[in-house]
DNA sequence: GACAAAATGTACCGATCTGTACACTATCAT
DNA sequence: ATGATAGTGTACAGATCGGTACATTTTGTC
């Protein structure tokens, strides 16, 4: 099955997006970028914020996708698999156009928490969190909620610190809190036993 | 001095943008809500991006000594102060009108590195850094600088989270994590003295 | 009251925005 | 070849965008 014009349509504009911003980005500068006519786009989407939708879609599934496979690729053992999320982090900060999280940047072009944009970037974040838990309570940690929420604190502070350019060493320093805190919830875990 | 109409105009465009987005938010939105006429608006800045620039400008100033004042008010040894900071953050979280952090946001629109706008935002977040780097400096922990960017990651973290409203308890997650980050500082201090 | 400074209202510019209408062409299975 | 399907190009509507021109009114000061 060879990639259907609209699946380009969503590939394409996602990359723009990501470049220019949503609002920044008009319709006719898409035509112009992919050569795919702006009849067919409204015959994809009936409008501007759906084809939003179907791009926050696809790099929803393309994003977690990659990241949890390659912290697998990159670990053996439950507990250093959650320190290889933030190898991963810092493969994709210092990757070719690295430019922040989409969805962070999503909600803050549309902030309206009953915008479908806003609500589906909220279900990504939740959606990481969500595997992210399941990683942590392989390690056999007492709080894998608590531990889960400190992660996550480290690994979106890593991305906006990062795509700002305030720190250049965000998914190390990152790396070197989370081993304090799984360590710091491994040993509590130990006490009750 | 009473203030003066441009400051007026600076103060309301600041919480139109804040809610709005600055995008989003036309000239002659500004114009309706404010009351204040364009050709003013026009003559106190060449351009809107210049608006934006005065708005960040005050929005830097008003954060960063409500936010440090604050931290000191709720404190009094250097170790308390270091981690009221979370304490401020989550009072900021749940007062009105809370919408995540205005320079984050800016960023996220206007991504371009050499874009004034892009810049300032940037100067915020160090001067944020350089700040806590010298309340960290007091409490005598052997590697300041780590700590630093540590917290740092917990604090953005933090901003992001609930802002997306993806936990309700972002900043009391990371007051704990700081708490055991610095805790974990200090003994290291300690074994080497 | 006179005069300058500050602010206003209104109307407009050209460009761009999202979205649509309509006629046309390429593709492909039957 | 025919006819359906998918896609294109162009032109446009109506609104809004940032920004300006110009004449007018308000305000504060002497």
């Amino acid at each position: 099955m060879r990639p259907s014009r609209r699946d380009e349509l969503v590939s394409q504009a996602l990359k723009i997006f990501y470049k220019n911003g949503f609002t920044a980005t008009g319709m006719d500068f898409l035509v112009k970028e992919t050569g795919i006519s702006k009849t067919s786009m409204y015959k994809y989407f009936r409008s501007k914020d759906e084809l939003i939708l179907a791009v926050l879609r696809l790099r929803d599934e393309q994003f977690r996708n990659w990241f949890f496979r390659r912290a697998e690729e990159l670990s053996s053992e439950p507990e250093d698999e959650v320190l290889a999320f933030f190898d991963v982090l810092k493969e994709w900060f210092e990757g070719e156009g690295f430019q922040g999280c989409m969805f962070i940047k999503a909600v803050a072009e549309f902030q309206q928490p009953d915008d479908p944009i806003y609500q589906q970037s909220l279900q990504h974040k939740k959606l990481i969190e969500g595997e992210l838990f399941k990683k942590i309570q392989k390690t056999g940690v007492g709080a894998p909620e608590s531990l889960t929420q400190q992660l996550m604190l480290l690994m979106e502070g890593a991305i906006v610190l990062a795509q700002m350019g305030v720190s250049a060493r965000a998914a190390e320093d990152a790396r070197d809190a989370a081993r304090i805190l799984l360590a710091s919830a491994l040993s509590a875990t130990g006490d009750k036993d």
